[in-house]
DNA sequence: GCGTAATAGTTGTTTTTGTAACTAACAAGC
DNA sequence: GCTTGTTAGTTACAAAAACAACTATTACGC
């Protein structure tokens, strides 16, 4: 195998892909087997746990997520009886969303899991180091500047 | 929406998604309306540009992409005469992928099109940012100290 | 008010992915 | 050489994602 011309260890898009979908990993085990969840899942239950009451637009545009994700990860979670749906009685299109006593229980469980695994992450670098990162991050993702 | 508990945007494995999901759009529109790919077609286009003539079990291993996504992948580009496939005399089970001159063609385009990605990417940190940046990602994606 | 456009969310259909089972070829033990 | 196990790659089926079309409700122009 020779070596040529470009490197794709050093394309951003590539590399990360290839940090993203390793480092999801070790959270995806646990929300999987302890909830059956899916990504959006876990989202949309981490922006009601972290948010409160929030509509499924409101998810979608903050996590940018499809609303066809949006709406059939909460109809899993509501099925589940994590979330609860209202009507808003000023604009009848609108969804209120808000976690139940179980849909916190399950956040709580897995925001402690994302604490740790956060951590483990981050342990590789130094402190200062880390911070840049998610600093720059963030920037890549199209937040601040 | 109130703000407590957790900070998504702190949390190593989301913001690699976003990071990643975002970064890939430019590329992805490229090789998408040019040729109608797949990631994981230039990605095995790419291989072979950069590596030569590779098996699929090579490819799969480097860039670590499931084997039936290569299968695939390597189907489409052999259908649309980017690649040829030859069986290995010795070992009957392998076979040796190889780009045809319009392979080369399409990785010699999206080369430049990737470069010029990266560059506009890279081109929002200081230099020495960028490079901590890569290396860090490529840490986390498994490779390296 | 009435017709048109816009928004929130859902549903249906098509692609793409993931998982597991499969074929074919080689390797090793005996 | 014949079973058993392993490896390369494909195929079949199930799960998930992407995309487009749809319903219901509100907003706007006039």
């Amino acid at each position: 195998m020779k070596k040529d011309e470009f490197d794709l260890q050093e394309f951003l898009p590539y590399l990360l892909n290839q940090a993203a979908e390793e480092c999801s990993l070790s959270f995806q085990r646990h929300y999987k087997s302890r909830y059956g969840m899916l990504r959006s899942e876990w989202r949309v239950l981490f922006h009601l746990g972290i948010y409160g009451r929030m509509t499924a637009g409101e998810i979608g545009k903050t996590a940018k997520i499809h609303k066809t994700k949006i709406s059939r990860a909460v109809q899993k979670l509501a099925e589940r009886r994590f979330l609860i749906r209202t009507r808003d009685d000023a604009d009848r299109r609108l969804e209120h969303l808000e976690l139940t006593a179980a849909g916190r229980a399950a956040y709580d469980d897995l925001r402690a899991v994302a604490r740790d695994c956060d951590a483990a992450l981050v342990a590789q670098f130094d402190p200062q180091d880390a911070a840049g990162l998610k600093r720059m991050l963030a920037r890549l993702a199209g937040r601040g500047a």
